[in-house]
DNA sequence: ACCGATCTGGCAGTTTGCTGCCATGAGCAC
DNA sequence: GTGCTCATGGCAGCAAACTGCCAGATCGGT
């Protein structure tokens, strides 16, 4: 295995410098395998966070597996409904991750190193044999795993007042129009928007658009087992 | 059958007035066969605009059944869209619906009447062995019918630029940080978004969330035949 | 090269959305 | 009855979003 083939980074912020470019030409496969979403995964996510990310092309498929620490506080897992609902496939596995690991295009693979004075590190390796190992891994692993929506806790059932006002919303009104169909005050319809929103863990109502849909969604078919 | 048991309306505005309530008061069923979205369909349209419509309860069915006629064009199509991402599921008949009706709650049928004066009539009817036949009927051809998703044409495939305003958008980020991250002008990133929500045919952001949301999840996990 | 179509970006005016503030009323417990 | 909590509605100030307009740049065809 030739030494030039892997390269060692220490930090997000030589990530970012130095392998963003992997994300943002990533046209096939972007896989990552993270414990949680904040230790090895706060790569991905700086990266991300700089617009240094895959183009969401046809045929590019994009999957994060996490072990159920992920799932561990309700911030957490209203993130990863938030990625899960901007496209990106998620799943949980019950084991441990056992190698946390960014798969670019089955050509690429980024892994997670053992930590430098504090700081993280990250090891790009572009040898078939070993992104081929990593890939497997991760392939055994997702296929064993199941899908957020399967295992995450339901969300809490929606307020009859929440509910009114997400069809409103979902039918495209103004706020001034759905609060004199739902009969209130345009502060008080535009009050509990603002509690939908923050029900839904949304920033903004195109993200809350995102997320009401998977809500409805699993009401009107509930999760089946795996 | 007791006569004081059907009732026949002339006019959606009767309609409104005289079934609204029944539209608001459902609970466990509301069911809708038409022909298409304009014809039978136009009455229950009205009642929905003023208002007059089920609340959204968890545990309440809401399914409307329509003829190919309805997928005539492309507007209607993006209508079928909006509706199905608020959450009421829509299926696509082969054939011609035998009979256009709305089934509230298993106690109450609304048919299609005969147009008087070219006024579209609207025949209440509470009768058990009535209203039993026609939901009966419902359930058959709901059951050989194909679910939208399916059958539409699939929506043209977005550029790559609205795809990076897709994900801009989903992330939640003001547009000004969209633009930011695109690398283009706030100017040019609001026409995009403009561009984006004509695609979809969304009056507001929350709506076009909901049918990217659609969209996104089609793209994941292609339509399977039924 | 020129020309036309299209896209971009800056600016301005407008609309819509967001939220704090405050007064008021309703409901509930004591 | 009183006092407290919570929800509502009006208002105001501000932010965010929407879109027209116009000039300039870019692109493609001849």
């Amino acid at each position: 295995m030739s030494t030039d083939r892997i390269i060692t980074l220490h930090g997000e912020q030589e990530l970012v410098q130095r392998a963003g470019h992997l994300f943002v030409a990533s046209r096939e496969e972007f896989l990552v395998a993270a414990t949680d979403l904040m230790t090895f995964s706060a790569g991905v996510n700086a990266a991300f966070r700089e617009g240094k990310r895959p183009h969401v092309v046809p045929g590019l498929t994009m999957r994060k597996l996490y072990s159920r620490r992920a799932l561990a506080d309700p911030e957490s897992l209203r993130r990863l409904r938030r990625i899960a609902a901007s496209g990106i496939e998620i799943r949980i596995s019950d084991g441990p991750i056992a190698r946390e690991a960014i798969v670019i295009d089955r050509r690429t693979a980024i892994l997670a190193g053992a930590p430098v004075r504090g700081v993280h590190t990250y090891t790009v390796v572009q040898a078939p044999e070993v992104v081929d190992g990593v890939r497997s891994l991760f392939r055994a692993t997702w296929e064993t795993a199941t899908a957020l929506a399967d295992c995450a806790a339901p969300p809490p059932p929606l307020t009859e007042q929440a509910r009114d006002t997400l069809r409103a919303l979902s039918a495209g009104h103004t706020d001034e129009t759905g609060a004199r169909l739902l009969g209130v005050s345009l502060r008080t319809y535009r009050r509990r928007v603002a509690d939908l929103m923050a029900t839904l863990g949304a920033s903004s109502r195109f993200q809350a658009g995102l997320l009401a849909r998977d809500l409805l969604r699993e009401e009107v078919t509930p999760a089946a087992p795996r």
